[in-house]
DNA sequence: GAAGTATCTACAGACAATATCCCTACTGTGGAG
DNA sequence: CGCCACAGTAGGGATATAAGTAATAGATATCGC
């Protein structure tokens, strides 16, 4: 059997083992206990495995992408296998095992893949009779549900290329005529737009009439599903259709919400449809539910309104009409109504984009002092009108930059300005022509090629071009082309090292894949005025796009994107040239060239060849201090309409760009996350995270007045490296004869030196980037999406400009909607202040005192942020300190500052949040109270404790003279600081090793300088063997939840199935284990630890080879990693839903909402309330024994796992197992091996899942060695599964050893080495081989322990409910 | 020294049952072969009283013993750090000739160690500048076929091409056990596919000879005019331990007149593993990766020669390499700092990335960045 | 199947080694039956 | 028309690559005998 196969098997029965498609599994608050087992296994339930195996072999059979026909090669690669391991095919697995294969043809993935690939490639330029011969000879071997599919896709990309009608007709009846094509209800709708579309007028009514009319009568596809699909595909050929087809509304009950609003509306409002309207079904009976919808359909009728009143069509893209604006005002009430019109005298120009915007900002800032009822009828024509412009953001954007470098470019040959390539836009320009030219002489040569060659050659050479060709031709050329400089130069910009090939080739692969989508988009929305549609509409389009998933996405796998990014790189280093003036010493004069801009080389990390693309350093001086305007990638900005709802683990987020709630690392984890949406048990995750994309944002714009001074001024401030000039002049080599070690110095030097160069370089033009996009953002209002990682921590998906950024970044953002102060919300106000400037260790009450005595600095920072004294220098974190002196300054300006309107968020963050989850796990008071979960006069910190105590430790070792330390000891007596010690508090719960504690701690001591650099190392040896005493000390109810964690981990990774060890080559040993630690968090994520060997292949592309892992490899577990991550990941599961929990709570009560994993933010005024509800979510999150449910969950998800142990001739059970061995011994005629043990296992595994009541007794009556060893706990062979007891003497052993060769070597001083020699070095080494040996133990027998996990800590006695009163556990 | 080592296997009969295992170098284990092969080559022609033989890593000393033998040197020091090296010589060796043989317990791989060595009265050879003659008042003798031997190797030679280290006294010779994959590395000739960058390093500046090799090798060897004593696989049992893939014999002889300066060493040194990155592809390709446009001064240098389009940088000689070095130094458009860029690879030492300088700027600052800031 | 040796060194966001040689098995072609 | 032989090649697997190892040390995993 291939490897791939096995590897995909393996995953499938591991699934299946786990439980995974059922809802008891991924359930919010997941009992295990509680599990169904019957329903663990979806297949029937199989007499031995082997049933279960071949079961599972046949569906992959089935699914599998066979392709006898073009060859029998056995592939081994599994990269494209696995195309399919989506979630297709696990609800294929899902479905009943009555469904019978219909092809057994070899399992061979890659070439249908292949296939697949030329498929595409000839849809997409159009050749649409090979596509017809492709897809003929794929009908063998693909599932019925399959060809639809791609059946489907065909007729789309006929319909695309407006072929004639009679020809999809024919393909249609063809395919009929296949005795097992089966028409979707997508088939019907596409051939009903086709019809609508494409077909003469006279044939077009019939053929709708007759079409509709049988599928009637066949029933099997309702004509709801029809009219749903058409909705998503053609909205517009909808009245055709149902006036055709003669369909009256009543049969259209069961749409879904939205279309069926918009087939209701087509009722109400087209005349031709409203006799249908009253008819009564013949199949079904009116819905009562109508009138309802009728009601709900008025009130969308401004946006409806305003969309009539578009249809003129305006010069731009973006537009406002004022007749709308005061449809909207009229809604409001008179005095708010009078308040808009006063700041908005008159309404600009319509054709005037500026003053549409400018409107816009206007109107959008007036609003928001509106409470949200007021605002209601503006929302609606806000929401349109930004929903379009949102569009066209994530569409066309790219054009935009393009004919922004063309007019840049043509305006300064006008001006006849000197520098015309001086420009970045005027480069960009002249780059992006000779990219787009080339590539498409590329792509037109490829067609060619393939024109002409025969049908024999379609797999082999030309396989990648068609690739190319085919995903190429599908976007416009000058869209890749842009999209592939604009990437390129981030990637430049950004790097702080040497830019891989491999991460270029990923980065303009992702670009180009995402791009893929829009032109998808935009393909299928031809011609779409987005200006004259309905807001409803908009919607439509966005949720059909989304709703078709396209069936080729599956080729842009990792390879693919890579190839691709090398095929368009490739093109870039060859035509795109950068001009560099030199002086040439031997003509003596300047001279201009054209030098090419990039080039592609290698070096050696570590003796391993990395591919890099070089730019020219010419480059890098455009891009630090640029116009960066056009420049910046725009794809996936911040929002400028909130985010769509995440709906599945695709849909949501951005309208038209394709993104994923989860990222996801491996199928794995994908396969979990998908199985537990289509459950239904990741609501309450799918509702927070949409709810953290609801919060509107606004740029600080005063802030960012004084930050754009700072930029421009180009001088160095704070971390801020000053404006930036050529490559630093690096010292002269040393001369001749310089030793090595100076060479080597020097080279060091120059190292550092441009390293401080390019990263001062990145650290510019990120910034560049991030103001470049704040200063577009100026006035909006914005959202951003928000995903999360694996272990559900939310996550904003633009990248570069966000909360979750560094403080000058934070500092940028306020909330949108701005909130009156309130007496409470000032006092916090000013106690963020204190927060951010570093003075979050006192009371809150000193906290104020603490700002109100620096009221002057205060008000001075905000009022002259950079003339003045500039107190907030000084701060923490400086800029966001500056924002909030601003804020402050403003209210108090207020004649009554508590009325003042705030937007800057208020940050409440945990202290020390993960020692919170693990003293709360615990029930540990002592705990608790360090990490503030008890109420207190003033906050605790537990690194200040922690400090303190290693101060005290080193002090006595300073008046004992302990030995050896006290050099060291007084070297750190005076040093010791909370900083010092912080990382390495944190993180020794996540368990972090003494070596990177050590490291921590070093890097902290660089900072101090009475240290002397040779002894740092010593001191921090030192210093972290005294942190981890006190932690030790400190944190023995953590340790203790972390050490079970791991224990558990270790049980989980080391287990195997009965499957995996009857399945493996060797009869003897034990399998490779595949089991991931996975668990459920209380809402609903299942969590997978995607830690594995990694196997990597290397690919080929244009360029160079690239090693990419194939994600769809099941390697084995990778022991370690995930035992030394989940202590991290699971306390990190438990924060994320803690904040899930706090997210849906603050959105109830109307709280606006942001978070960074451990810091809650929310409006001053709310600070209060938001803090109750953090109290109550933590409470109500560890009501429950977390650590318990854990182990109940592991305990059903490992219920039949095993681990072969060792059992030694003297251990109790020993005996009885020797008597097994031989019973077994009479049965199959030889000692058992390993694999006989656990066929053992097996048997009675069956027995106890049978159905039987009977098999069941004879099940648990069943003798086999796990049943032998069940009374072995795990603390009694934890020493085989951890760390090895009789290994922990060996050390000791080994120091002796060397002792006595050492004094072997001591005897007297001989002048030959004589026999007595010999024999006295023989002696000495007989002697230490003695001692050394451990004892050898004969007859020790391995065999299957059903995995049991230790017991777990006991819970103290904390009494949580005290949180609520604790004001410091989070501030 | 001049006391005879027991014979290897009586010795290493103990040393294997006292666990200690130093057996990560390979052993040249008969010092009548290391004298046959060292009189044939006539390698020490010359070397004798006057000598000052440095030798790094001597094990067990046959080679050492050889050496000693052929030359009574006036000064022979053994330099190994390793306890287990150290002790059993210290133990089993009494030198007939204290005022020579000098064992100390010193870590060759470092540079101050010689640089100490020289400090003292009597270790320092007179300089020579490099000429016709060697300076035969040093040898300098190494097994290199343990870890990090490989690097040894690619360093001493580099330092020839930097005339430091022991280059600095002038044409040193060296005396190097090297694995028989060294040995392949380094007797590539051009055009052979085999060619390395390490050969090509290594002739620009040496003439290395072959001392001992073994049978095996031939296939993979070009000795070119060099006539070695070769082992046959048979006798590996007697001449090395391990016995398993054998060692070889070398001699480093640095040339009189270098192809490249010492002040453009490195920047050689880079030109050639830069080329040597693609070593089978052809010029007209591999020439452009050594920065944005180098293609263009670098097509004339050779094109009466070679075929740009079809010639491999293995097909190369280090008088090609070192000429086209020269051309892209005198390029005008040669960017600044390009090849230095080069430096960066290894970013253990980076210390001014994004990641190590979490603060006000740079990239996202969460949770446990703060912690560290 | 036990012993020495290589490989790590808290987690996440963000990841990432390649060129070349050699050999095998497959594909395609052409020729003879 | 099908078969067979042979040549050519795709692609999988193995291997080398660079070159200070600046300090340390303990657990674990893999690997060679």
């Amino acid at each position: 059997m291939p490897k791939s196969t096995r590897a995909l098997k393996i995953v499938a029965l591991r699934a299946i083992h786990n439980g995974l498609y059922r809802k008891s599994i991924a359930q919010a608050h997941p009992d295990p206990a509680s599990i169904d087992h019957s329903l663990k296994i979806p297949l029937t339930t199989p007499r031995s495995t082997e049933d279960v195996v071949v079961i599972s072999r046949d569906r992959l059979g089935d699914f599998g992408l066979a392709f006898p026909s073009l060859t029998t090669r056995q592939r081994k690669r599994s990269m494209n296998v696995s195309q399919n391991f989506d979630s297709s095919f696990f609800s294929q697995l899902q479905r009943e095992s009555s469904h019978v294969s219909t092809s057994r043809t070899s399992f061979d993935a890659n070439d249908r893949f292949k296939l697949l690939n030329v498929l595409s490639s000839c849809l997409s330029h159009g050749n649409i009779d090979r596509a017809k011969v492709i897809l003929k000879n794929m009908r063998s071997s693909m599932t019925d549900d399959e060809y639809s599919l791609f059946f489907n896709e065909y007729i789309t990309r006929l319909i695309e290329v407006n072929i004639n009608f009679t020809i999809i007709e024919d393909t249609f009846k063809e395919a009929l005529d296949h005795k097992n094509f089966i028409p979707t209800s997508k088939t019907i709708a596409l051939l009903l737009w086709a019809a609508s579309t494409l077909a003469p007028d006279l044939k077009k009514h019939e053929f709708i009439r007759s079409q509709i009319q049988i599928t009637s009568l066949a029933r099997d596809i309702p004509l709801y599903s029809i009219i749903e699909e058409l909705f998503y595909l053609s909205p517009d050929s909808i009245p055709y259709v149902l006036r055709s087809g003669e369909i009256a509304q009543a049969d259209l009950t069961d749409l879904p919400e939205e279309p069926k609003q918009y087939v209701d509306n087509l009722y109400r409002t087209l005349p031709t449809l409203v006799s249908l309207c009253s008819n009564k079904s013949q199949m079904r009976p009116l819905d009562p539910k109508q009138e309802i919808i009728e009601q709900l359909d008025d009130v969308e009728s401004v946006g409806y309104k305003y969309v009539k009143s578009m249809l003129g069509g305006l010069a731009d893209g973006v537009s406002f009409a004022p007749q709308e604006i005061q449809d909207a005002l009229h809604k409001l009430s008179s005095s708010d109504r009078a308040q808009v019109s006063k700041t908005i005298p008159f309404f600009g120009d319509e054709h005037d984009t500026d003053a549409v915007l400018d409107t816009y900002w206007k109107l959008l800032e007036m609003s928001s002092n509106l409470e949200p009822e007021a605002r209601a009828p503006l929302e609606n024509v806000f929401d349109l009108f930004n929903r379009r412009r949102e569009i066209a953001l994530e569409t066309t954007s790219l054009n935009s930059a393009a004919e922004r470098w063309k007019e840049e470019y043509s305006a300064s040959i006008e001006r006849g300005s000197l520098p015309v390539m001086k420009k970045l836009n005027t480069l960009l320009y002249s780059w992006n022509k000779a990219v787009t030219s080339r590539i498409e002489k590329e792509l037109d040569k490829m067609r060619d090629e393939l024109a002409t060659s025969t049908s024999r050659t379609i797999m082999n050479n030309s396989e990648s071009r068609h690739e190319v060709l085919g995903l190429l031709s599908a976007i416009p050329t000058d869209q890749v082309s842009v999209i592939t400089l604009l990437e390129l130069l981030r990637l430049v910009a950004m790097g702080s090292e040497e830019l891989s090939t491999s991460k270029v080739l990923n980065a303009i692969g992702d670009a180009i894949h995402l791009e893929y989508h829009v032109a998808r988009y935009t393909k299928r929305n031809p011609n779409r005025d987005t200006r004259s549609l309905s807001n409803r509409q908009l919607l439509s389009i966005v949720n059909k796009n989304k709703h078709n998933a396209d069936p080729f996405d599956k080729i842009w796998t990792s390879d693919t994107k890579v190839r691709i990014g090398a095929f368009v790189m490739s093109i870039v280093m060859d035509v795109v040239k950068v001009p560099v003036t030199r002086y040439d010493s031997v003509t003596n004069e300047s001279i201009t060239k054209k030098i090419d801009a990039f080039s592609h080389s290698y070096v050696y990390r570590n003796g391993k060849k990395i591919g890099i693309i070089n730019p020219h350093p010419e480059i890098l001086k455009y891009l630090a201090e640029g116009d960066m305007k056009q420049s910046a990638n725009p794809q996936l900005l911040p929002m400028l309409v909130k985010p769509l709802p995440w709906t599945s683990n695709v849909t949501g987020g951005y309208l038209t760009a394709p993104n994923e709630l989860v990222r996801t690392v491996s199928i794995e984890q994908k396969v979990y996350i998908q199985t537990a949406i289509e459950n239904g048990t990741m609501d309450k995750v799918l509702e927070s995270v949409s709810i953290l994309g609801e919060t509107p944002w606004t740029i600080n714009s005063p802030l960012f007045e004084v930050i754009a001074q700072i930029w421009n001024k180009g001088e160095e401030f704070l971390d801020i490296p000053a404006k930036l000039s050529d490559e630093p002049d690096l010292p002269k080599s040393p001369g001749e004869g310089a030793s090595p070690q100076e060479r080597r110095d020097w080279a060091r030097t120059c190292r550092l030196m441009m390293s401080k160069y390019r990263s001062d370089h990145s650290q510019r033009c990120d910034l560049n980037y991030k103001l470049e996009i704040a200063r577009s953002l100026i006035g909006e209002r914005f959202f951003f999406p928000h995903n999360v990682d694996f272990r559900g921590r939310a996550y904003p998906i633009p990248p570069l400009l966000n909360h979750l950024g560094n403080d000058l970044t934070r500092s940028l953002l306020v909330f949108w909607q701005p909130k009156t102060l309130g007496a409470e919300g000032l006092r916090w106000l000013k106690i963020h202040l204190a927060n951010l400037f570093g003075k979050d260790k006192m009371s809150l009450d000193d906290r104020v005192r603490f700002v109100d005595e620096h009221l002057a600095e205060i008000v001075d920072s905000a009022t002259n942020p950079l003339n003045g004294k500039m107190w907030w220098k000084y701060a923490d974190k400086p800029f966001q300190t500056l924002g909030a002196c601003m804020e402050l300054e403003k209210a108090l300006r207020c004649p009554d500052p508590t009325l003042f309107k705030s937007r800057l968020p208020i940050h409440q963050d945990g202290t020390c949040n993960g020692l919170q989850h693990y003293a709360a796990l615990g029930g540990d008071i002592e705990g608790a109270n360090q990490v503030n979960l008890l109420p207190a006069e003033i906050p605790r910190d537990v690194y200040t404790k922690v400090a303190d105590m290693v101060r005290a430790s080193i002090r006595e070792d300073l008046e004992h003279k302990t030995a050896g330390v006290s050099e060291l000891a007084a070297l750190m007596a005076d040093n010791i600081t909370r900083k010092v010690v912080k990382q390495t508090v944190m993180t020794s719960v996540y368990g972090v090793t003494f070596v990177g504690a050590r490291e921590q701690i070093n890097g902290q001591l660089k900072e101090i300088d009475s240290i002397p650099e040779e002894k740092r190392y010593l001191c921090a040896i030192y210093v972290t063997k005294k942190v981890f005493g006190a932690i030790r000390e400190l944190f023995y109810g953590a340790h203790e939840i972390q050490d079970w964690l791991v224990a558990a981990a270790r049980i989980i990774t080391k287990s195997v199935t009965t499957e995996d060890c009857l399945e493996a080559v060797d009869t003897r040993r034990a399998p490779k284990s595949v089991s991931s630690v996975t668990w459920t968090t209380p809402f609903g994520l299942p969590i997978v630890q995607p830690y594995r060997k990694m196997t990597k292949e290397q690919v080929v592309t244009r360029l160079q080879t690239v090693y990419l892992s194939d994600p769809y490899q099941l390697n084995s577990a990778d022991s370690r990693k995930q035992a030394s991550a989940l202590p991290p990941n699971f306390i990190h599961s438990l924060d994320a839903t803690h904040m899930m929990m706090t997210a849906i709570e603050c959105h109830k009560a109307g709280l606006s909402f942001a978070s960074v994993h451990d810091s809650y933010w929310t409006h001053a005024c709310d600070v209060g309330e938001m803090n109750d509800k953090i109290r109550a979510c933590f409470v109500r999150l560890h009501t429950s024994d977390l650590v318990a449910k854990l182990h109940k969950e592991f305990m059903k998800r490992t219920e039949f796992h095993y681990i072969p142990i060792n059992i030694v001739p003297s251990h109790p059970k020993y005996a009885q197992l020797k008597q097994l061995a031989k019973d077994t011994k009479e049965r199959i005629g030889r000692m058992p091996h390993l694999r006989d043990w656990f066929a053992l296992e097996a048997e009675r595994e069956v027995l106890l899942k049978s159905s039987d009541e009977a098999e069941r007794e004879e099940g648990r009556n069943m003798v086999t060695a796990s049943t032998i060893l069940s009374d072995l706990e795990f603390d009694e062979i934890s020493g085989q599964i951890m760390k090895s007891p009789s290994r922990s003497g060996k050390p000791a052993a080994r120091k002796h050893r060397k002792k006595s060769s050492e004094n072997a070597g001591e005897g007297p001083e001989v002048a030959l080495v004589s026999d007595e020699d010999i024999e006295l070095l023989d002696e000495a080494a007989a002697a230490i081989e003695e001692e050394g040996a451990a004892p050898k133990v004969k007859g020790s027998i391995t065999v299957p322990w059903q995995v049991k996990f230790p017991e777990i800590p006991k819970r103290g006695d904390l009494d949580l409910t005290q949180v609520l009163k604790s004001q410091y556990f989070f501030s | 020294m001049s006391a005879r080592l027991p014979r290897f296997n009586e010795l290493s009969n103990v040393l294997k049952r006292s666990h200690i295992s130093a057996y990560t170098r390979i052993n040249i284990t008969d010092s009548d072969l290391v004298v046959r092969a060292l009189e044939r080559s006539g390698s020490l022609n010359g070397y004798g009283r006057d000598t000052i033989v440095l030798d790094a890593y001597p094990s067990y000393g046959y080679v050492s013993q050889a050496v000693h033998d052929m030359l009574r040197p006036r000064k022979h020091v053994l330099l190994d750090i390793y306890p287990q090296v150290y002790k059993v010589l210290q133990e089993m060796v009494v030198p007939q000739d204290p005022t020579s043989y000098d064992l100390r317990p010193l870590d060759p791989y470092k540079w101050s160690t010689f640089d100490h060595l020289w400090t003292e009265e009597g270790m320092k050879p007179q300089k020579m500048p490099f000429g016709p003659e060697f300076n035969k008042e040093m040898l300098f003798i190494a097994n290199l076929t343990g870890s990090g031997g490989t690097q040894l190797l690619s360093q001493y030679i580099n330092c020839i091409g930097y005339r430091n280290w022991i280059f600095q006294f002038g044409r040193v010779k060296m005396l190097f056990a090297i694995t028989p994959r060294e040995a392949k590395l380094l007797f590539s000739t051009p055009g052979s596919t085999r060619r390395t960058r390490l050969s090509a390093i290594a002739y620009t500046v040496a003439d290395i000879k072959p001392v001992l090799v073994t049978e095996p090798l031939r296939k993979d060897c070009d000795y070119g005019d060099g006539d070695p004593v070769e082992v046959s696989e048979e006798e590996f049992g007697d001449a090395f331990y391990p016995k398993k893939s054998g060692a070889v014999l070398i001699a480093v002889e640095p040339k009189e007149n270098m192809l490249v300066e010492a002040s453009d060493w490195y920047s050689y040194h880079l030109f050639v593993r830069n080329l040597f990155a693609t070593r089978a592809t052809p010029l007209i390709k591999c020439l452009r990766g050594l920065s944005p446009g180098a293609l263009e001064p670098l097509y004339p240098v050779l094109k009466d020669e070679v075929d740009y389009e079809t010639t491999r940088p293995v097909d190369l000689t280090a008088e090609q390499l070192a000429r086209l070095h020269r051309a892209y130094e005198d390029w005008p458009f040669k960017p600044k700092n390009v090849m230095w860029s080069a430096f960066m690879e290894d970013f253990a030492e980076a210390e001014h990335t994004l990641v190590s300088q979490p603060g006000i700027i740079g990239p996202a600052a969460d949770d446990t960045e703060r912690s560290s800031s």
